[in-house]
DNA sequence: GTGAAAGCGCTAACAT
DNA sequence: ATGTTAGCGCTTTCAC
């Protein structure tokens, strides 16, 4: 009688695990005592401890995590889930962006001693619904997402953006989207610009409607005409067309050609860079180009390509730090937290002293 | 006494979630009844099925899956780990391969049933110590991983590449490397190339040390010499190092210039390229190249990379399959799985007519 | 200082 | 056809 289970009706598995009860027969104690000595808890005599820890080192005992959650009353796992992408859920990992914010919430939950599965984009109820999670992160949800809506009615706390403000249940962590365009914009006027483009995609995510309207709100507070490029669809070729179209000069602005272009749609610098290149620009001479974008490669094209960072390791850290928060000790009332941007200046967007027309001496 | 726990010490939680009992109160059932209908189980009269669904619908009823999972006696949580970029534990889903392969394996197993848990690259113990986990795919170990001895002495089933083969509790899907090498250099060979060179990382990963041996075995075979660069750390910077090397041209081979590149490292085909070019060669007119990536940029820069696509998918759909298979049915027999790659042809590695010289007419 | 027993929420064997 | 009950493996209260 030492053996398995008379009612449990799981697939015998190779060996059936060491069990706590069987350290505790083991070690001639009780499982109170074991489990006590194993967890640091109670008040156990030294040697008792020891020859209960000993015991189960030999027995390669490993305690059954289910169980432990069980008791519990909370499984510390966290589902992951962005909004955007609902047409390729599993495309998300190839953006860096995406990547690195999703690594990042990987390793700082597990280090907060909460395991993350990943979960894909624009997923419905079937697909979480048997899963044991305390909470669910949602990356930039798309608006009025269903996702945040099924999750919040099934009572499962929702770590997102701005955008699920005020709702019961639903908590977030920002970009600073406004902040993160007046930076680039300033940056590319102090180099001289006067004709910025702007090129963003059409998404309704909240940190691109936020960037929209703060480069409205910039042009109009620079007396600067606003011109935006539309990006139709995700992937490099339709930013690549859109750059097309923001270079080929806005009749609405005397055809005259811009001399600052900030790509916000996540696109690989290299073929940017190519593409102004093809239509007969030379950057940083006659063209600033500023990326929004995790990509390393934009540190080795040449001229090295300037991006705005969404620091996406800050936005998990602080992320998972309330939800954490929020899960151990019910912190309701926190408001939420803002995560600025860094704007890494390389030379593509710092203009050279200009040796033709009104040169300037070299700073 | 409808309320909550009277020994156990979770945290009190918004509201006290609905449990089986619960709804079985409510709908004048008991737990049994309510199960079986909720799980489609036993033999319940229609009405008295309906009554329990309806009742736990209207309540809100959420099956607790930690509970379930006890009972089940499998927790249907995998972990994912990769064996290499152990210094840069989270840097693995900047690489586009292992983006699509850490995709791809969450989606085939969630479609199975299994959650997957995304660990940090050369992980220890302690990172997944108490983590229920049924299984734990290591995609590429590097030579006597840790990892895989840990799991294997935790009692934990390991899926791997064929590093791992013969080794009790240890299962196996690989992809052809060597297939994969012969069907690159065959393709250069045929295209007139007759002086290939190999870029490949200094790595102790199964898949690198075979393609390395492949190469070697080829050029022997074809009377090549065998030139090989290797590159000495990951990133951007070191592969295009290395290309540099590559075209350098080889001494020991009267200084001829190379007339193909097949570059097996991870890195980027704009970048490749363009290094390429700064040396002075022209792709495909004097330098035929074919990258191992699935890098999407492959296909926009001008002219378009070949590559060699691992097939992350493929990868992943078999070794879940097994895993499932394993963990289900207790299939120990079979034998592991080569998956096969592809060679995706693009205009950098086809040799265009030659106007000049011997002329040939174009097809 | 140590152990017996309850119970987390669920499912399945066994009555009825 | 439905209900009673045991038990998955663990932690914790409480009595000794």
């Amino acid at each position: 009688m030492t053996e398995a289970s008379p009612h449990g009706g799981q697939p015998s598995q190779p060996l059936p695990r060491v069990r706590l009860v069987d350290v505790a027969r083991e070690a001639g104690l009780s499982k109170t005592t074991v489990s006590a000595a194993l967890n640091g808890t109670g008040r156990l005599s030294p040697e008792v401890r020891e020859k209960a820890r000993e015991t189960a080192r030999r027995m390669g005992y490993r305690p059954n995590a289910t169980a432990r959650r069980l008791r519990a009353g909370r499984a510390r796992l966290i589902g992951y889930v962005v909004g955007e992408f609902a047409d390729a859920p599993w495309a998300f990992l190839e953006s860096p962006y995406f990547a690195r914010l999703t690594a990042a919430t990987a390793a700082t939950s597990l280090r907060r001693g909460y395991a993350m599965v990943l979960l894909p984009a624009g997923s419905l109820q079937s697909e979480w619904a048997d899963l044991a999670l305390d909470a669910v992160i949602v990356a930039d949800p798309v608006a009025d997402d269903r996702i945040v809506d099924d999750l919040l009615a099934a009572r499962i706390p929702v770590f997102s953006d701005r955008s699920v403000e005020g709702r019961p249940g639903a908590y977030w962590v920002d970009v600073d989207a406004g902040g993160a365009v007046r930076e680039a914009l300033d940056h590319v006027r102090e180099q001289g610009a006067r004709r910025p483009v702007l090129v963003v995609p059409d998404s309704t995510t909240r940190f691109h409607t936020e960037v929209f309207a703060a480069h409205r709100d910039w042009c109009a507070a620079h007396g600067v005409p606003e011109r935006v490029v539309r990006v139709e669809a995700p992937g490099n070729p339709a930013v690549v067309r859109a750059v097309e179209t923001a270079l080929a000069g806005d009749p609405a602005a005397d055809g005259a050609r811009p001399d600052a272009l900030l790509v916000v749609a996540e696109a690989s610098p290299p073929l940017v860079l190519d593409a102004v290149r093809r239509l007969g620009h030379d950057v940083p001479g006659d063209l600033l180009l500023v990326c929004v974008s995790e990509d390393v490669t934009a540190e080795h094209t040449e001229p090295p390509v300037t991006t705005l960072s969404l620091r996406p390791e800050a936005i998990a850290e602080a992320g998972v730090a309330r939800l954490v928060a929020v899960l151990e000790h019910g912190a309701r009332e926190l408001p939420g937290v803002l995560v600025p941007t860094r704007l890494d200046v390389r030379a593509s967007s710092v203009r050279p002293p200009q040796p033709a027309c009104t040169s300037r001496p070299a700073t």
